[in-house]
RNA sequence: GGCCCAGUGGCUCAGUUGGUUAGAGCGCCGCCCUGUCACGGCGGAGGUCGAGAGUUCGAGUCUCUUCUGGGUCGCCA
């Protein structure tokens, strides 16, 4: 039944058709939204990625067996039309692009049918994402997943035209590279060639864009896929994309001043956002204090307060406890919402204890002016004026409070923050505010593991002034690090790297690695190190993340063509699965070892 | 691995304290309709209520188990 597309050419995508067009033969294609058939009257709308026309066949003007035809057209049905664009005779559909026009067939071919599609192909569909990912062709037809992943395409193009004029080069590195068990979770990949040994799957092209360096290409990009074989959020995916970049001499100033213009570069054309340069900047020991997170959403206020010193002589066991075991109390106002119902507060304790909370203390201020405190009656009259002065508390105002180890109560504060911003909608999605956070620690100590690790990687350079201390108190020792932080997301960070092997050797040595472990995993990179290195830095942004953000999307999946569910499979295809016996006896893996 | 939420025709949902034959809108099928664009009118088909077990005279509704999907904590140098 379905008719070939014979010499036919398509001249133009449906949605580009409009006034300028009207007396204009035209060869359009695309897919059947929605036939209107009033008898002698039929209306068809064809759809392509560019948006949507409506084709007009009438009694009298129209060929029968186009009409015909027409009837029988169904939603998906993918058609050629040949006609003339003319201005319509009928209202004008302010709510379409091409409305002031429509097309007079004069040849009407039915390319492919379609059996009737399992959710309606639409804008803003409500269908379960479960039905969406097995049908992901049919999702990626609706208009905004085409909007977004076209958004992608164009931010890519663009990043691409931006550094190549700034003279980087565009460089791949192997998928298939070396498993790093320091870090994320690598991905393995057997070797048939040399059974029992695995390829690993690169978490990032670190490594290779510093041997890039070393070799002299001095300003290095990628827009390149990684890898994680860690478990899946809204905004993490197993397989996700980076634009990645290294530059040789330079230091984190050229880094951020480089960066800083191709985002306003990008948001001024993309977005049509004017960035106001340089973007602001805070020391993670700043972003902590004020924000209890190192990726700040800037966009409001609502700052933590350290009220330990106010309330050191208080009665309150929790706040003592806390204080003498060497932790801090601290608080956060939320304007105006000191009527809140008990129930709504108990909720909010629910929610910190997630984060390690044993409880969340608050002091609502009643509009009548009077208290109402879970703490209350541990504080004398003096000591509540106090607390409630230094948090700036007014009229209407609810004080929420956490005591513990420093690093529960900036976890308890700044998501507690994060979701009373939620609850009020205070968080304007057209408002895009970039903050880099410098200066982090080098280093993190591991309970579990019992010791340091690197917070960044281990190739990250100490700051200058701290590099002393990497003997004495490793713990204090700063890194010229760098993440960029859009709307309380980290979109990218970076680092300037150690090209000194005392230095990288000493790293190694801290983080538990016999000289042998270091030279087994990064020996490569020891020796290249010892032929001219030149000092350099680099940056890497998590693309899919920030188109999920220029698309305003909530999910990371909605900017990704074929994303994975959070259990890591596909939907579509049904990836990862199992494989044929002969396949794995190839590997040398046995089939038996995963019952 | 833990916690939370959801699962009822193709899609989105309603379904009261457990009580007749499980409903609606959209979609689908048929007929009609010359200016529709959320077209309209008339008629029609379509449901093991995710699965299993239990309680009960009686379960979409209650209990347990399980499956699927989503969110999140841990994890993500």
């Amino acid at each position: 039944m379905a008719e070939s597309m014979l010499n036919l050419q398509r001249t133009h995508r449906c949605g580009e058709l409009s006034a300028q067009n009207i007396g204009e033969s035209v060869t359009i294609m695309g897919w059947v939204q929605k036939n209107r058939n009033k008898g002698g009257l039929v209306f068809v709308d064809v759809r392509d990625r560019a948006g949507m026309i409506q084709v007009v066949c009438e009694e009298g003007k129209t060929a029968a067996e186009i009409i015909e035809k027409a009837g029988k057209l169904r939603s998906e049905f993918v058609v050629a039309v040949v006609g003339t664009v003319q201005k319509r005779s009928g209202a004008v559909n302010p709510k379409l692009r091409t409305g002031e026009v429509e097309v007079f067939p004069s040849e009407l071919r039915i390319l492919s049918e379609s059996e009737t599609p399992p959710f309606p192909i639409e804008e803003d569909l409500k269908t379960k994402e479960e039905l969406r990912l097995k049908h992901r062709y049919l999702d990626l037809r609706c208009p905004d997943l085409q909007r977004n992943i076209i958004l992608r395409s164009q931010v890519a193009a663009l990043t691409r035209q931006f550094l190549a004029a700034e003279g980087f080069l565009e460089i791949e590195t192997p998928i298939l590279g070396k498993s790093t068990p320091e870090g994320a979770r690598d991905y393995l990949v057997p070797s048939r060639v040399n059974p029992g040994q695995f390829y690993g799957l690169p978490q990032s092209p670190q490594i290779y864009k510093q041997l890039l360096m070393c070799a002299g290409y001095d300003r290095y990009f990628q827009i390149v896929k990684c890898f994680r074989d860690e478990d899946l959020r809204a905004d993490r995916q197993p397989e996700f994309t980076q634009i990645d970049m290294e530059m040789s001499f330079v230091s984190v100033e050229d880094v951020i001043a480089v960066n800083e213009k191709l985002l306003a570069c990008l948001f001024r054309e993309m977005m049509d956002v004017e960035l106001v340069l340089p973007f602001s900047r805070l020391t993670w020991q700043e972003a902590m204090d004020r924000f209890g997170s190192d990726k700040p959403d800037l966009r409001f206020g609502m700052e933590l307060v350290d009220v330990t010193e106010t309330v050191q002589d208080c009665a309150f066991v929790v706040f003592q406890g806390a204080i003498k075991a060497g932790g801090t109390v601290r608080g956060i106002n939320a304007k105006g919402q000191g009527a809140m119902p008990r129930k709504k507060i108990d909720k909010l304790v629910d929610f910190v204890k997630d984060f390690g909370a044993k409880g969340l203390a608050y002091v609502a201020i009643q509009e009548d002016g009077s208290i109402k405190s879970s703490f209350g009656k541990f504080m004398t009259e003096d000591e509540m004026s106090a607390l409630i002065h230094v948090m700036q508390g007014e009229t209407g105002d609810l004080l929420l409070f956490a005591a513990d180890k420093n690093k529960i109560v900036w976890d308890v504060l700044g998501n507690l923050r994060l979701e009373i911003a939620r609850q009020l909608e205070i968080r304007k999605q057209d408002e895009f505010n970039f903050v880099w956070i410098t200066a982090f620690p080098l280093l993190e100590w591991n309970e579990e593991q019992e010791r340091f690790t690197a917070m960044h990687h281990p190739f990250t350079m100490p700051m200058d002034e701290d590099v002393a201390l990497l003997d004495t108190a490793p713990e204090k020792v700063r890194a010229k690090a760098y993440d960029i932080i859009l709307n309380g997301n980290e979109i990218g960070g970076g680092s300037v790297r150690i090209h000194q092997g005392d230095i990288q050797s000493k790293m190694f040595e801290i983080l538990g690695f016999s000289q042998e472990q270091a030279q087994a995993q990064f020996g490569f990179l020891l020796d290249a190190f010892k032929f001219g290195v030149p000092p350099h830095a680099g940056l890497a942004y998590g693309f899919d993340r920030m188109i999920m953000i220029m698309a305003k999307k909530e999910s990371i999946r909605d900017v990704i063509a074929f994303p994975k569910n959070k259990e890591a499979v596909c939907l579509m295809t049904q990836a990862p699965d199992v494989v044929d016996e002969k396949q794995l006896d190839e590997l040398g893996i046995k089939r038996k070892e995963f019952q």
